[in-house]
DNA sequence: ATGGGTCCAA
DNA sequence: ACGAATGGACCCAT
């Protein structure tokens, strides 16, 4: 009989059956190579991306190990044609690589032939070489170095870039000795990144990421650029490094909007660099007010088109991404692998779970239905109105505050997308809320006052996406958000997942519409959490509310 | 110089 | 395809 997790299909779908005993073993075997494409409650699919594929190359996976995994948990024989075509599209990453040459030119060499004459006739591709040195060799002029691994990645034949990099002006750097040292996995991850030389680093929030930079900034031991997406992360970013290293205060600047400063470790935000003036970006400088010798971006996932353009032309800098989730909602991913780099870590949320360093999470849909005239309303309304009708249907704050009660000791945390939605809350529940018009001092006193346990229920909008100062929560109950975006769903379970101290499980619960794009869209966002191996246990409101 | 408020882009 | 939050510019008051 035949007894494998996964099914695999000539399609390059694999559809793992999530019930089976090997379920959990064969989802983190083709974990750094497929990506999950729909997660319903028995059979979860996935699809083999030749991304994918190269990201598991970069990380020195080979096709053999793809296929092994592939082969070990396929319920019937693998299609032979699929195992080749993994095998061909694996090997195209590494023909071409970009490397200097005895004279220190930029040149990029192949170990096939045919394939740089098939490069060489791209129109995109053509006007970024320079003179063929030889039949396997031609000339790359430096400024194009990203641009052409962006277009080389564009035609199916990733370059290897082994180029290296600039040094940049030495710092000294170092982390501080008092008493701690990193997780095993943010060490592996710096060895990554830096056997590497420059690429990406996925950890879960909460999992020490500025940590992974601090370290990799000791191991350069060179001026630093850190880009951040808001200011608290800056400032967030800047005591860590002061408490974490042997960098002082004046070594470290801002530059952002209210502050200028350029120190040998500069922090600034994606903001103020992609700010444009007349067609022109005035705050370019920054780039070239240094010789940097390392480029830290956070939140790579949130990088903004602008500054892919401006990194193109930082090829010879060190570069580390960091981000709790590789998935761009824009499809960017292939700008990601080729511009800053490769997947050189990654570490699934439930290993880091299974150590101890983030919390057990019970994740739970709860589907409500929508009272009959609610639904009458529903089914006439225009698809435009639907999403937000749905999300905020008024049977949702029953299932709230039996949420709330059920959960009464507990710190909890109730977040929602629409401003409106949220008030009716906090009017049923008599509790505080924090939205973007909540001036900052306020936010901190509630947020002290819930940290502190004065109050354990807030009430919060999409604030709670942005600001990393969010006091830590055992409850999350999502009640809206921003169309399936997989991203913030990340986000807002990590909201619970700090470790607890009793050992004790975080509960995550989505609240939603059962037959509207609700529905839909929940579904499309907890495909990342899925990935991760979070089972989501799918409960009805009328069952809640009985007991 | 610093802190607040309003407006705007994306 | 939407509503909400953001950083930054600009302006004004100390």
């Amino acid at each position: 009989m035949p007894d494998g997790a996964l099914i695999v299909q000539s399609d390059k779908t694999l559809l793992l059956e999530v019930d089976h005993p090997a379920a959990a073993q064969a989802r983190r075997a083709i974990a750094p190579f497929a990506e999950l494409e729909r997660s319903p409650e028995h059979i979860h699919t996935y699809r083999v991306t030749p991304l994918g594929l190269w990201n598991a190359r970069a990380a020195g996976h080979d096709a053999e190990q793809v296929v092994h995994a592939l082969v070990t948990h396929s319920r019937y024989p693998v299609p032979q044609g699929l195992l080749v075509d993994i095998a061909e599209t694996m090997d195209r990453y590494g023909r071409l690589t970009l490397r200097k040459d005895d004279e220190g030119q930029l040149v990029l060499v192949t170990t096939d032939r045919a394939v740089l004459t098939e490069v060489l006739r791209h129109k995109k591709i053509k006007p970024l070489l320079g003179d063929r040195v030889d039949e396997d060799t031609v000339l790359v002029h430096p400024s194009e170095r990203g641009t052409l691994k962006q277009e080389l990645l564009k035609v199916g034949w990733p370059a290897e870039d082994e180029a290296g990099f600039v040094d940049g002006e030495a710092h000294p750097i170092s982390l501080a000795q008092d008493g701690w040292t990193l997780r095993p996995y943010q060490e592996q991850a710096v060895d990554g990144f830096w056997d590497g030389g420059s690429g990406v680093v996925v950890l879960p929030c909460g999992a020490g990421k500025t940590l992974v930079g601090a370290a990799s900034m000791a191991k350069a031991s060179a001026t630093t650029l850190i880009l951040v997406t808001n200011t608290v992360s800056a400032r967030q970013w800047k005591d860590e490094l002061i408490a974490r290293t042997s960098l002082t205060e004046d070594e470290i600047g801002e530059y952002s909007g209210a502050r200028k400063e350029i120190r040998p470790v500069t922090i600034a935000t994606y903001q103020v660099l992609t700010l444009k003036r007349k067609g022109v970006y005035p705050h370019l400088e920054l780039l070239d007010a240094r010789d940097w010798g390392l480029v830290v971006y956070d939140e790579v996932h949130l990088l903004p088109a602008p500054i892919f353009r401006m990194t193109a032309d930082l090829q010879a800098r060190r570069r580390l991404g960091l981000t709790a989730t590789l998935v761009r909602e824009d499809g960017r991913e292939g700008d990601v692998f080729s511009l800053i780099g490769p997947k050189r870590f990654d570490a699934p949320w439930k290993d880091i779970e299974s150590q101890g360093y983030i919390a057990p999470a019970d994740c739970v849909e709860v589907r409500v239905s929508m009272s009959e005239s609610m639904r009458m309303a529903y089914a006439t309304s225009e698809p435009e109105d639907r999403y937000r009708m749905a999300s905020t249907t008024p049977a949702k704050l029953d299932v709230v505050e039996a949420l709330v009660a059920k959960h009464a000791d507990e710190p909890t945390l109730v977040i929602g997308q629409y401003l409106d939605q949220l008030d009716e809350v906090v009017e049923r529940l008599g509790c505080d809320l924090i939205t973007g018009q909540t001036p900052v001092k306020e936010r901190q006193q509630l947020f002290a006052d819930f940290r502190e346990g004065r109050t354990r229920l807030l009430v919060v909008s999409k604030v709670a996406n942005f600001s990393v100062d969010l006091p830590e929560a055992t409850v999350a109950i999502q009640i809206s958000g921003t169309f399936g975006s997989r991203q913030e769903e990340a986000q807002r379970l990590g909201r619970v997942l700090r470790p607890k101290e009793d050992g004790r499980t975080a509960h995550f619960y989505t609240v939603v519409a059962r037959d509207t794009v609700d529905a839909e869209m929940a579904a499309h966002r907890q495909r990342f959490l899925a990935e991760q191996g979070y089972a989501y246990r799918i409960i009805d409101a009328e069952d809640l509310l009985e007991r």
